[in-house]
RNA sequence: GGACAGGUGGCCGAGUGGUUGAAGGCACCGGUCUCGAAAACCGGCAUACCGGUGAACCCGGUAUCGUGGGUUCAAAUCCCACCCUGUCCGCCA
């Protein structure tokens, strides 16, 4: 979210940020908008200011007369006037802001430049690491897991609804061989702190970090209390130091959270849906850094190169995609999606998207750190990124693995959290 | 869930209607002193917004004492609601 001195010092840079993600027609008369409204908040705050000083000045006329018995009676009905006139402008004022703010939450950020224009067919492979496997006489994960006895799908469907999954016996202990293991591997090798977060979060963190208010009916909202079960650790791991203004010497800070997260995926039926493709409620072990603005960028490629490193401790062949603008999320300014080859259904999956999303979640969040002693506040800048999803990475272990007899070769990296080097 | 107590600046802590953005202390920064350090002393030290030239510095104003509302010429201080913390009771993995 912008504030509006951004909106005004770089109204030319967020026009063309909405241009670039497509959306200069449908956003760019409401960002005119916010610029008028802007201005007559400035001007009301300035007719409210002046009065309240006026106000503040009489008050204390009113107590020095006080203190010295004179009479203070007609001075007093002079200011209660003047605070009339303050509520009307201050009512007049809220309304404005209001306005304001409901606009500003709906603009985006503004990509990157390096960021291409354009929509989804316009990501672009950066690189490419291992063979993807041919796709004769695969069988899609979920016939290998059901057969495997590692998968229930319909009981999933049973106790919670269909996108809800069961794993059981060597499928159960998978998904956790897949959190020891990636956890282990963020924390000693990358140097990420492991954080264990709640798995819902009030409103204000989920505004915080953008999934409110344009996303509430994609999210699983708590009856009867102000909670929703989060879509993504990001959620409550980012929230951590909101409204806070951390030392010099604590950015760049690094988290690792594991986490189940919840979506709804309104109205997304019908598309890859099979299997583990798509679920309400999966896995993910997430990781989320603060930067600088100006280390931002080569943070990303850390985190991404973080991600990455999970792919290929597993062996799976995957593929680096930088999204277009009109594929990048709302609040990310630079996302590479990770995308490992599954040969049983043919696709390449994302098993994760690492994303800068410069300071835009931090000024909503109130994110801050102070360069030096003495010196102002500045935002942070925010990223995080999947490392990784866990369905879909079980879903291309299976696909991967197979072997011709229908069991799957265990990757050597999970072998020591799995205790066994075949799942049959 | 019930009862009671409490939420003040980075931290501790004073302050129950009128120059209180807030005493005092600690921490931190600058200086004097010192060969250097410590001690002592002097000074500085919140954030946001509006305006003064767009920016830096600076100046003026407004707001902020858990959050939101209310009373009042005036609220950290009075009233209401909510949130959070602590203690005890109940319940519970």
């Amino acid at each position: 979210m912008y504030d509006t001195k951004r909106l005004r010092d770089e109204l030319p840079a967020i026009r063309d940020g909405l241009r670039r993600r497509g959306k200069l027609d449908v956003l760019g008369a409401l960002v005119d908008r916010a610029e008028e409204l802007d201005r007559q908040r400035r001007m009301l705050i300035q007719a409210v200011e002046e009065r309240k000083a006026a106000r503040n000045a009489a008050s204390q006329e009113v107590a020095r007369r006080k203190k010295a018995s004179e009479d203070a009676d007609p001075l007093i009905a002079e200011t209660r006037e003047l605070g009339d006139s303050i509520t009307r402008l201050q009512r007049e004022l809220g309304v404005t802001e209001g306005e304001l703010d409901e606009i500003l939450l709906q603009v985006p950020n503004i990509p990157l430049a390096d960021v291409p224009e354009g929509d989804e067919e316009q990501g672009v492979v950066i690189r490419s690491w291992g063979a993807p496997r041919d796709r004769d006489g695969v069988r899609p994960h979920w016939e290998i897991g059901e057969r495997l006895g590692l998968l229930d799908l319909p009981r999933g469907a049973k106790v919670a609804g269909s996108g809800f999954v069961v794993f059981r016996g060597a499928g159960a202990r998978l998904v956790r061989a897949l959190m020891t293991f990636m956890l282990d591997l963020h924390t000693r090798d990358h140097a990420y702190e492991e954080v264990w977060v709640p798995f819902v979060a009030n409103r204000a963190a989920m505004t915080g970090t953008c999934q409110l208010p344009k996303f509430e009916d994609d999210m699983y909202a708590v009856r009867d209390e102000d909670l929703f079960l989060i879509p993504t650790a990001e959620v409550t791991v980012t929230n951590l130091y909101r409204e806070e203004i951390l030392d010099a010497g604590a950015v760049p800070a690094a988290f690792v959270a594991y986490t189940p997260c919840f979506r709804r995926e309104a109205g997304a039926a019908g598309k890859d849906t099979r299997g583990l493709l798509r679920l309400h409620e999966f896995d993910k072990v997430e990781l989320v850094r603060y930067s600088t603005p100006e280390e931002s960028p080569a943070q990303l490629e850390l985190l991404t190169s973080h991600a990455e490193a999970v792919l290929q401790r597993l062996e799976l062949p995957y593929r680096v995609v930088l999204l277009a603008g009109g594929d990048t999320g709302f609040a990310s300014a630079k996302t590479y999606d990770l995308e490992t080859w599954a040969p049983g259904v043919g696709k390449w999956l994302e098993v994760s998207s690492c994303s800068t999303f410069t300071d835009f979640q931090a000024r909503r969040a109130g994110i801050r750190y102070r360069p030096g002693p003495g010196e102002k506040p500045r935002f942070v800048h925010t990223l995080n990124g999947s490392g990784l999803a866990f369905p879909r990475t079980i879903a291309a272990i299976l696909e991967h693995y197979q072997r011709p007899d229908g069991t799957v070769t265990v990757p050597d990296a999970l072998r020591p959290y799995l205790g066994t080097g075949t799942l049959a």
